[in-house]
DNA sequence: TAGTAGTGACTAACATTTGCCCACAAATG
């Protein structure tokens, strides 16, 4: 059965084949948006089906339920084999190239009868082009660039690369004479896990040396193009990044602009309407009259909206314009309230650390309780504690605790691996002696979905279990996909056996992503920020962490690393 | 096409820059 990202990614094809073929815009925008709305929605499509309410997905209405429906029945639709008879669904892989867009490949499709990107490419060499209506040389030229970019490009960067780069970025420019801020924008700033591109603001009063010193950044291949308050940029790994300049006196506007979401800004810019205002990156604009009103700071922006300031991470639009508006906005959880570090590793399976390196590291940065869960006897490529081993490593925490002293509680845990037929690596009563058990997928992740649900479902219910580890076991980097688990049966489930479902906050993970542990929230499902740290620097990711947890709308009270030692130590006795 | 107002019709989608060709397409959040 067809899962929400295929459906997404069904209803997209759609809305390009739709634009190419010259269809009114708003049943393309009506495709785009059901798409986005699946993707974010936190539960599988199927589930409103089985329940006789697709309707009620936003963004859907009868005729893209019939679609679902008939895609989830038979996985087919009929409505897009008619569509891709008229309009090849190879035209749709053109839009990947820059520089081209739904207009010049119809063009070129019906002028040269063409629809595969190497007859493109033959056409481009051969001059073919550049005699076509409102193309010259120069665009045929730029379409075999944009060809070739894409060969090199990689698709959407993981966070915990991108946000580096940013940074490193971002200092540089502040370096240069004339500049007042620099600030990351884009999806880096709302903390997406994974980010298209790079987007930078800096207000300066004079933008070309700032500009100059952006085209020249280290490892750029290309200029994709340099005017009076934007450039943009690509690097020899085919990551781009772009650059506005403005006034300082203008930053908030021009902030907030390149913040986005898109919908969010739209949404905003809506607003203004409403009040009269037309906003831009510029200022806000008296829609009679013309008065400028110039914001500095973006809490100004939202401010003369008269909504409250969103936090970056919320700009999505979803429900946080009319939240905002409402003045109902949750007061997100920050790192600072974070007491716990639940999940973490030492020597004596694959950290890097010793127990007592790992307490110091961690009474550095101000946490108060750490739980050392080293891999359990199967997961042998961790090098995965046997029981007798663990006693060992309780002697050893008890030997630390007394060298630390009431500096930090140090438990004693276990990451308990998920066996392939739902049974844990340990029996129960080894577990009921440990301090705390997260349990995780590492292996045999690719099994059919009732299969690995049934398999996760059986660990949720078992009381000895506190934490489910990184519940869909997906990596961004390298990239590997999660299992493809039922999460809305896994997180009803959790929401009644009172088991705590994991943010792992490590970049190559954060797992859960925004959407379910949004969903998360709604059930009632207490959450675990965690870093799984296996080294000091690994504490450090903690802030990516709190940001997905920011996008799911988490306050402190959902999350269960925000408690106070009693409360911890409370409830992790009740659990047994 | 979705959503709403109201049962067939209407509205929705903001505001800007850049490059290339000479008015517009593409790209940006």
């Amino acid at each position: 059965m067809m899962n929400n990202r295929q459906l997404a990614d069904t209803f997209t094809l759609i809305a390009n084949l739709l634009e190419i073929k010259g269809e009114i815009i708003y049943k393309t925008l009506a495709y785009r948006k059901a798409s986005e709305s699946l993707l974010g929605l936190g539960r599988e499509a199927s589930e409103f089906w089985k329940d006789g309410k697709l309707e009620e997905i936003p963004g859907v209405g009868k005729a893209i339920a019939e679609k679902i429906e008939e895609l989830l029945s038979t996985n087919k639709l009929e409505f897009l084999e008619k569509l891709t008879k008229e309009v090849p669904a190879e035209l749709a892989g053109w839009l990947q190239v820059p520089g081209l867009g739904p207009k010049k490949i119809a063009l070129i499709w019906k002028t040269l009868n063409i629809t595969s990107l190497s007859e493109l490419e033959t056409a481009a060499k051969n001059g073919q082009l550049r005699d076509l209506p409102g193309m010259g040389a120069k665009s045929e030229t730029a379409i075999l660039d944009g060809l070739a970019s894409l060969a090199r490009r990689s698709g959407r960067i993981p966070l915990g690369q991108a946000y580096p780069l940013a940074q490193e970025i971002v200092a540089t420019l502040k370096g240069v004479k004339g500049v007042t801020t620099a600030e990351p924008a884009g999806s880096l700033r709302r903390m997406r896990s994974t980010v298209g591109d790079l987007d930078i603001l800096v207000a300066a009063k004079d933008s070309s040396a700032v500009m100059d010193a952006f085209v020249n950044l280290k490892g750029v291949s290309r200029v994709l193009g340099r005017g009076e308050t934007k450039a943009s940029i690509e690097f020899s790994d085919g990551v781009r990044a772009q650059l506005w300049v403005h006034p300082p006196e203008r930053f908030g506007t021009a902030l907030q602009y390149a913040t986005g979401s898109k919908d969010h800004n739209v949404k905003l810019r809506q607003i203004a309407l409403d009040k009269g205002l037309s906003l831009s990156e510029h200022a806000l604009t008296k829609v009679k009259g013309g008065g400028e009103i110039l914001c500095a700071t973006e809490e100004k922006v939202y401010e003369t909206l008269g909504v409250q300031w969103v936090p970056p991470e919320l700009r999505e639009d979803r429900g946080e314009v009319e939240a905002a508006k409402a003045n109902k906005l949750p007061k997100l959880i920050q790192v600072k309230d974070i007491k716990s570090n639940l999940h973490m590793h030492s020597t004596f399976s694959d950290g890097a650390l010793s127990i007592l390196d790992m307490a110091n590291a961690a009474i550095k940065r101000g946490l108060k309780t750490i739980v050392f869960t080293d891999h359990s006897v199967g997961l042998g490529v961790a090098n995965g504690l046997s029981m007798e081993r663990h006693k060992e490593q309780a002697a050893e925490i008890k030997k630390v605790q007394k060298q630390v002293g009431d500096k930090i509680l140090i438990l004693h845990g276990t990451e308990v691996e998920i066996k392939a037929d739902g049974s844990l690596d340990y029996p129960d009563v080894f577990l009921a002696s440990l301090d705390l058990v997260v349990a995780s997928l590492h292996s045999s992740l690719r099994q059919p979905r009732e299969k690995i649900t049934e398999r996760l479902l059986k660990v949720v219910k078992n009381p000895h279990v506190d934490i489910i580890g990184h519940p869909t076991g997906r990596e961004l980097m390298p990239e590997r996909e999660g299992a493809d688990l039922d999460m809305e049966v896994i997180l009803q489930a959790a929401a009644e056996s009172g088991v705590a479902v994991e943010i792992n906050a490590h970049p190559s993970r954060l797992d859960l992503d925004d959407p379910f542990a949004r969903r998360a929230r709604e059930l009632g499902v207490l959450i675990s920020i965690n870093t799984d740290a296996h080294s000091e620097g690994d504490y450090d990711m903690l802030h990516y962490g709190v940001a997905i947890a920011r996008r799911a709308w988490l306050e402190p009270k959902h999350v269960i690393n925000t408690w106070t030692q009693k409360k911890l130590l409370d409830w992790l006795k009740k659990r047994g």
